[in-house]
DNA sequence: GGTAGACCTGGACGC
DNA sequence: GCGTCCAGGTCTACC
């Protein structure tokens, strides 16, 4: 079956599918040739499936096995997060204005950015990037997936991301060992399981409306939650305040403003200071000289 | 507030 | 095939 949804204007699929790495982290896929993204769910009721979405004229379609009217409002709904469909840049392009560097922000339809379904599957991703290859971070999430991830009936290698009971019922040595996620392990376990005891509420961030600079030292008290991957979590929550920054940001400013020169992480906060609250959109949406 | 060292994995490299 | 070095962000101890 398939439906469309309707996306604030101005959206281009591309930019959010290619906003960041997340595309290249299962459960996701890209077909570059269908322009396709899909994306192995797990709805509420335990039902595994996977969906294909591509553009349309003002939104997106979804092209799914057949789903029951409540299946569907719920894949409407995560579909509807994963690619922002309904949040509004405004402010950023007005703030980009008469900056080269961001001229194409809004003829792109930049700001938002690709996310998943739940925040706590973008924490763990976001915690597999920090200190490592970007190779590493995409076997350490495939392997998590493979491990602990429920399939769909009958396809045991399509498989959705594993929730917080799945990982709490296992134990930090358990996902060092078969995940090979080192020291990340204590810190995937134990958020697990402070979500699955009910004492921390990790997905109503996704809808706070605490300030950014208190949103993000709830996001910095996540044992393995530091400065860059608050930034990048911030950024998924839809705040472009904070700037992550890891060594690409110190090599894409050094190449930008310093012929190559190594730069200090405040040199990078200084070339951004002026956006404000868009600094993080500044620098990810900047039309950087170096790419690798 | 700033800094140094440990954490851990796998790829690259030299032998 | 083996050993060594290196990249990567966070945490902790220390000044």
């Amino acid at each position: 079956m398939q439906f469309k949804l309707y996306a604030r204007q101005p959206f281009q699929f591309l930019s959010v599918v290619k906003s960041h790495g997340w595309v290249q982290l299962a459960p996701f896929t890209f077909d570059e040739q269908k322009v396709s993204l899909s994306y192995t769910d797990r709805l509420s009721n335990g039902r595994v499936l996977t969906y294909h979405i591509s553009e349309t004229t003002d939104g997106v379609a979804i092209e799914t096995e057949k789903l029951t009217g409540s299946e569907q409002a719920e894949v409407a709904q995560h579909v509807t997060w994963m690619l922002g469909l309904d949040m509004d840049f405004s402010g950023f392009y007005a703030a980009s204005l008469g900056e080269p560097k961001l001229l194409q922000a809004e003829k792109k339809a930049q700001g938002r950015v690709l996310r998943s379904p739940t925040l706590f599957e973008d924490v763990v991703k976001t915690i597999l990037t920090t200190n490592t290859l970007w190779t590493a971070t995409k076997r350490m999430n495939l392997k998590l997936i493979n491990e602990y991830g429920p399939s769909s009936d009958g396809e045991t290698d399509v498989r959705a991301f594993p929730n917080t009971a799945e990982i709490a019922a296992s134990s930090p040595e358990v996902l060092k060992e078969t995940v090979r996620v080192g020291y990340r392990a204590a810190s995937i376990h134990e958020l697990a399981l402070r979500i699955e005891s009910g004492n921390f509420n990790l997905e109503s961030l996704k809808t706070s409306d605490l300030p950014t600079l208190d949103l993000r030292n709830e996001l910095l008290k996540i044992k393995g939650v530091g400065p860059y991957a608050a930034a990048n979590l911030l950024l998924i929550l839809g705040r472009g305040d904070f700037i992550p920054l890891d060594t690409w940001a110190l090599k894409l400013v050094s190449h930008e403003w310093y012929d190559g020169q190594p730069v200090t992480a405040k040199k990078v906060e200084k070339h951004f200071e002026k956006w404000a609250e868009f600094k993080g959109l500044a620098y990810l949406f900047w039309d950087w000289k170096y790419e690798g």
